[in-house]
DNA sequence: TCGATACAAGACTAAAAACATCTTATATGT
DNA sequence: ACATATAAGATGTTTTTAGTCTTGTATCGA
């Protein structure tokens, strides 16, 4: 009953992007740098997150990724769900065909309705409300100028 | 991001067990059979639930297992957070030590939002509820009477 | 045009968790 | 005493998760 950890890093990396705003390219080594993913894992991550449209990959010199969309046009189970599948939190739910009693099962129901209810939560919140408050998803110290030197260098 | 195996027969042994009444013993065999869930398996489930003060476990010839509660009193939360430990989305949200930024993290307010949610739908449903509702959890066909003279029999 | 850089795509591997069974021991009723 | 029932935990299998590696392709710029 857990995120997965390539959940986590496709909300970071989202995140990351959201705080660059969208359009702005951004490169996969400073994207796992910052957000402390393993950068070949990212990459897997990020194919999710291109074919789910969400965002762009720019490849050759100079290339890496860029919000295709108005953070506050993603949310969080978008992002989610285009990493992970989609949410189920028993197997019934996805596949009622599963258990053969589904249709009549009175614990179903309740799977149904927080399982609703918690794709509901996810569905509210948006990256741009994400990336403006206060506190921020990422790992190392330099932040606030958005432009370390240091970055985007091997 | 699903409930586990051992979760969900946790909740049929503890349903079945409700359809009978607080106190009434039943045999692992016919728990078993009759909620489609492997013996030995379920042994392993009985366990955790009697050491979490739900279920009492009786040896020797005609054992079994029965309710110490009244149906009522038992929620879905108790059960599932018997088996599978205390329900937590993401990691964040039970061990907020295990990233360093959780403290600051708005996407971890969210998670435990959600999570507490989630939580507290589950904590609304008892097993009286459950029990009494048209429908059921089990899986051989006869139910009504309770008193199949195959069953509890080798 | 050639080399350096950066990502693509999927094969591959290791570790962990889920799921289940097996074995030996213990308790209870007859 | 014996048959029956569960206890407890060791063991085994399968699936999922997490991460790495290799080979290939695209783009830039000297
Ligand atoms: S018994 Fe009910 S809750 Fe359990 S898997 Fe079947 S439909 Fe779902
Ligand atoms: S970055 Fe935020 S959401 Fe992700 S693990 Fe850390 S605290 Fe939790």
């Amino acid at each position: 009953m857990r995120l997965t950890r390539a959940g986590e890093y496709g909300i970071r990396c989202v995140l990351y992007l959201a705080r660059h705003g969208k359009g702005t390219l951004v490169s996969r080594k400073e994207i796992a740098v910052r957000t402390d993913v393993p950068p070949h894992f990212l990459a897997k991550i990020a194919q999710q997150l291109a074919r789910a449209g969400i965002i762009e990959i720019l490849q050759g010199a100079n290339g890496g990724y860029r919000l295709l969309t108005d953070p506050e046009r993603i949310t969080m189970l978008e992002v989610i769900e285009a990493i992970i599948g989609e949410i189920s939190l028993n197997d019934c739910v996805s596949r009622p065909e599963s258990c053969r009693i589904s249709a009549r099962c009175t614990v179903h129901r309740v799977w149904n309705k927080a399982n609703q209810q918690l794709r509901a939560t996810l569905e509210e919140t948006n990256f741009a409300t994400l990336a403006s408050e206060d506190a921020c998803c990422l790992t190392p110290f330099p932040l606030a100028g958005d432009h370390d030197p240091s970055m985007g260098k091997k």
